[in-house]
Formats: structure tokens, C-alpha cells, sequence
DNA sequence: GCGCCGTGTGTCAACGTCAACATATTCGAT
DNA sequence: ATCGAATATGTTGACGTTGACACACGGCGC
């Protein structure tokens, strides 16, 4: 900076303005040090920038390491809102939901160069890891409520599964089967919920859910111990993932999808509509949720102030692996 | 940190030798100083260290947003080795191949707080943007080697390429087909030529490839043109995703998989074993992309010294998509 | 003609840390 | 007893930036 002040004959303070776009600078000497900069090839020096106004422009987003796919979308998002925001972008990766591991990566976040931090973690594994959030630091959290202690950005889960459950039970199946996310996830827990009130209040008796971890293999074990009762003609899976592996049980024992079999997933997976067959899927926007943690986070920095964002909604994509039952 | 010394009652450069374990100091005063630590709930400001010392302990990491999911993976493992070599890791999301987007993503870049970057933008589409990488700034390049003015780490995409090959024709199949990724992608190159030099070198023809662009839909595209023609009864895709479209287009057709048409994909993509039938697919292995990487930036850091990695192995997962020819 | 305001620019200090240097103490070897 | 090395701690200044303040000039109203 002191160079670019010699080379433009002006004090640093001046360039400092100039950069900044901030007080009086004479129009003439403005064109001078921004010429003086070019020159030189001026970058502002973002450590000192940090140290003197205490701000990092920066902001941190802890998330598991081999996330799913919606998280990595929401990660995305959030990066390119970021980034269009003036704001780098610190990844923390958290290897496992071991307690100390948590509680880990927030220390290192705390000496972290961030002015705030995005949690893309289930609530109910924070929990688990007992992990209080430093105080101080503004924080978002996706995908997950925890008493509303902080803003949380989500997608409305319940809206979803209702959407998927009515579609089979308006297609005329008589009952809905569900195979669930795992025990501990918060999005598992209200899709399953959804589901299960949906049935209810349509007067119809909810099969007991079968329990899965996400996993396309999970799915795959479920559908193994569906698949031998012709009572099944229709599954909701909680993930499109674990769809994919019911679809597989079903058809290696011989029954067709949709032909005897209708399922539908939850996600919007780009490949769901190549698969075969192409999948019926509640279309998630992780896209959107980003950008949204994104903003509530700024609000939070520069107001203070706290917005509370609405769920993101889902629509019903309907492809080929749904059908009305065999009559 | 001020506080800290006072509170332990020494001064802030002892503070300083306890928290970097660098000098003499003694045993009591160490404890001291630790416990004034805890109580007060110290944490060395990054910005400042940062300031003094020239090095953010920072790596960026560039590449398009929207990646795939191999990329994704690899991405997660830079983010990971990172974090345990004490980096921390700044994500700068590039939005398009537009030149001027990929050159503001370095600029941007140059603002931040980085002491080296990792590209994981495909060298073809680097070209294309014509951006120049800054120098002065270590630069790892993954999946691109670009004239090997920087280091960069690769999987051996020829050496899968050949297994997959190899392992169609071991089974008995006169040709292989071939859906290769976009023209303008580097590794979509070499598993094309790889694919092409084995079937010459076992003398057969190779018949014309199928251009596709990594989605699961070109891949679907590439199987309507493929799926009338009786002779096929082998096909290569380039990545899972348009493996995945390749099964879908010949299924429905009627024409059964692995039973008429064997398919292999390339990436190993989780769900891939859960596909129905389960995939024959080439597995990458993008967390040991990604950790290299991070080595080959740190050594280029510290030392100086650049290290070359070898390629990254692959190795072939047979499973249900591929047989034998019915003869 | 005087004081005041708006404009343009410079000086200084401080942000938190750590390298370099200075100082003080202890201990063993001569 | 003396010296030097090893150990232990303190003092100072600089990293690059910017907020606070000071200063200088011209124009305007009275």
C-alpha cells in the first residue's frame, strides 16, 4: 500500500479511500492511485484488513465428510451465495459425529478466520455429540431446528412426505409401506411422521416402517423383507438413494415396478429420471436452502437482527415407478 | 492475549512461546499461563498471526459449482486432509467455464486469504478460460495436467479405461461400444483413447463412440441410438451416471441387461452396487486424489520443493450388468 | 471581513502476534 | 572463583490497514 501511495504521490490513507470508496477523494487523484494500483498489481492485504476491523468478511460451514447429496448441493449453494456476497467461504469438515470429533471442529473454528458459521448437521447428532455452540458467533443451522435457540433454515419435510403418501393412496393403493431414514435424523423423523398422519387421517392403518440408514444398501434390506407379501403394492422410501436399492429387492424377486409395485422416493436425485424406472421423487431445492442460510446468517452479521426464513417447499415429481395397483 | 499475561502474570511473549512451543519456558510457568488460557477463554486471533507472519494456514480449493459427484468426493477429502494438517480450507465456487467467471474466481481468490490454491477445473475448460494462474501463489492441479507447469494429482483413467475394456472382451464379446464424456474434458479423452488402443491392441475394430456430457441423460440419449442395433452387446460408458441412462434406453427396449447388452460405468459410484442390475463399474478413489493433492500443496509450501505423485489407481468392480454373450 | 461548512488530504495510533534482541538466572566445567 | 553455555523471561518494533483527528482550501451567508 505504501507503494502504490509513493507511486500516486499521496498518503496511504488516501488509497485507503480509494479502495474503500469511503470520504472525499478528489476526482483527479482517484485516477492517479487507481492507476497506481493497476500498476503495481495492489492486492488489500486481507489479514490486516481482518486484524484492524475485526471482521473477516468470511463465514464457516461445518458439515459431515461424505455427506449425502442434498448436503453437498446446500453446501453449493451456499458457496456460490457466499461468494456473490463479498464472503469466502471456510469449510470444516467433521469426520464422524464422535463427540470429541464435533467438539473438535469447533475449536478449530474458533480459530478460524470466520465471522459466523453455517451447521449442516442433523440436530439430533449435535445433540449427541453434547456440543454447545460458542457463543458470540452468529449461526445458522440447516436442516435442523434444536429449540430454535438460532435461526435454522429447512425444507418443509412434512409437506413432502404428505405429498408422496397421498399420491399413492390416490393412485388407489389401499396402504403405504415407508422405509425410514435412521433412528436419529431429524428430516427421517418428520417424513416419517408425515407419512404416518397422512394414513391416519385417511382412516388407514399405517404399516409398521422399516427402519434404514439412507444408504441405497439399507434400502435394498428393507426391500428384502417386503418383498414376499403381496399385501405390498406401494412404498415410500425416505431417500431416493433407498429407493433405489427397494426397486432392486423387488425386481431380483421377480416383481415389476410399478407394474406390482409402485415407490417413490424423496430427494430429486438429477439421475432419478434415468433410472429404470425412472423414479417418482419429492423434488427437494437444497439450492434454495443455501442461499437462504446464506442470507439469515448476513442478517444476523450486519443487523443483528434475526430472520426467520419459512420452509422451503417440495413439489411431487411423478415419473414411471408409480402406478395404480392391479385391480 | 494481553489479559492472558497479565492474568498469569508474565509477559505476552511468554504467552506466545506457550502457545506455539517454541523457546525455554519453564514447567510452572507453562501451567500458569495454560490455566490463564482456559479461564479466560483464549484463542490466538488468526488475523493477526496471519498479519505477521505472511502464511493464513489457509488452502483454496476452485472448481465448478455444480461438480460432479466424484468431484464432490474429492473435494471432501482435500477438506479433510486439510483440517488435519491444521489447514483450513476456502472454497471458491466458480459458477460457469465463462472466461470471465473462471478469472473472477481468481481474483477473487487473490483478495483472499490463501497461501496456496488446488484446482479441480477439468484443464480443457481451464484453457478455454484463458485464465492465467497467478504465479507466486503454489498451485496444485487435480484431474488436469496442463502442461506440467504446476504439480498435479490424477487418477489413471486409461488404466481403467483398459479394464473395463478388457474385461467386456475376456467375457467373450466381439466389440465394445463406447459413451465418452464431453469432447472438451480431458479425462473423457484419455478413457476414450484407452478404450480405443484396447480394442486395437487385441485387433478389433472400435466402433465409432457415442458422444455424451457426463449426465445420466446423455447416457440415456446414447442408448436410443445403440439399443436397434442387434450387434451391440457390449457398452462402455465413461462414468456411471450415463451408464446408468445406457440401461434404462436398452430395458426399455426390452432388451435385458446383463442377458443382451453387458454395460460397464466408471467412477464407483455408492448407490452403483444397489442399481438394478447392480453395475459393473471401474472404482475411483477420489479421497486418495484429494489427499495427495493437499500433500503435493503443503510440500510445495514448506519446502519449496515440487513432488509429483504418481497416478491413482483404479480397479474394476464386476458385478451383475456384465456376462457373457449369449452365443 | 469574519466565521462556518463542505471538501480533500495527511498524521498518528492501534488492532494481536511474534521475531529479534536484551537481560537475568542457574549450573557445570575449568 | 571465573567463565560460558543453557535456560528462562521481558522489551521493542513491525506486519498492512483504517478510524479518529487535524489541517488546508474555497465558497457562502451575514
Amino acid at each position: 500500500m505504501e507503494d502504490v501511495a509513493r507511486e500516486a504521490g499521496v498518503s496511504g490513507q488516501t488509497v485507503s479511500r480509494v479502495v474503500n470508496a469511503r470520504g472525499y477523494v478528489g476526482a483527479a487523484t482517484r485516477e492517479r492511485v487507481e492507476d497506481a494500483m493497476q500498476r503495481l498489481g495492489y492486492r488489500p492485504n486481507s489479514a490486516a484488513r481482518a486484524l484492524r476491523s475485526g471482521r473477516f468478511r468470511a463465514i464457516g460451514v461445518i458439515m459431515f465428510s461424505f455427506s449425502s447429496y442434498g448436503n453437498q448441493r446446500t453446501l453449493d449453494a451456499i458457496a456460490v451465495r457466499a461468494s456473490q456476497m463479498g464472503y469466502a467461504l471456510t469449510l470444516i469438515p467433521v469426520e464422524s459425529s464422535a463427540r470429541d470429533t464435533v467438539a473438535g471442529a469447533f475449536r478449530r473454528l474458533e480459530e478460524h478466520a470466520v465471522d459466523g458459521i453455517i451447521i449442516v448437521i442433523e440436530a439430533h447428532q449435535l445433540d449427541e455429540a453434547e456440543v454447545e455452540i460458542p457463543d458470540g458467533l452468529p449461526v445458522v443451522l440447516v436442516d435442523s431446528n434444536r429449540g430454535a435457540t438460532h435461526p435454522f433454515v429447512d425444507t418443509d419435510q412434512a409437506q413432502g412426505a404428505r405429498l408422496a403418501t397421498e399420491h399413492l393412496l390416490d393412485l388407489g393403493h389401499k396402504t403405504v409401506w415407508h422405509v425410514t431414514g435412521p433412528a436419529k435424523s431429524y428430516s427421517a423423523e418428520r417424513r416419517r411422521e408425515s407419512w404416518r398422519q397422512t394414513l391416519e387421517s385417511r382412516g388407514v392403518v399405517a404399516p409398521e416402517p422399516l427402519q434404514g440408514d439412507w444408504s441405497a444398501e439399507s434400502g435394498y434390506r428393507a426391500g428384502l423383507r417386503l418383498r414376499d407379501d403381496e399385501a405390498v403394492t406401494a412404498v415410500f422410501a425416505a431417500n431416493d438413494q433407498m429407493a433405489i436399492g427397494v426397486v432392486r429387492a423387488f425386481r431380483e424377486a421377480g416383481r415389476d415396478i410399478p407394474g406390482d409395485v409402485s415407490v417413490v422416493g424423496f430427494d430429486g436425485l438429477p439421475d432419478a429420471a434415468q433410472l429404470w424406472p425412472p423414479l417418482t421423487t419429492v423434488q427437494q431445492h437444497p439450492e434454495k436452502v443455501g442461499a437462504l442460510a446464506v442470507d439469515a446468517l448476513l442478517a444476523e452479521l450486519d443487523g443483528g437482527e434475526r430472520i426467520q426464513t419459512p420452509l422451503v417447499g417440495t413439489e411431487l415429481v411423478v415419473r414411471a415407478s408409480t402406478a395404480s395397483p392391479r385391480s
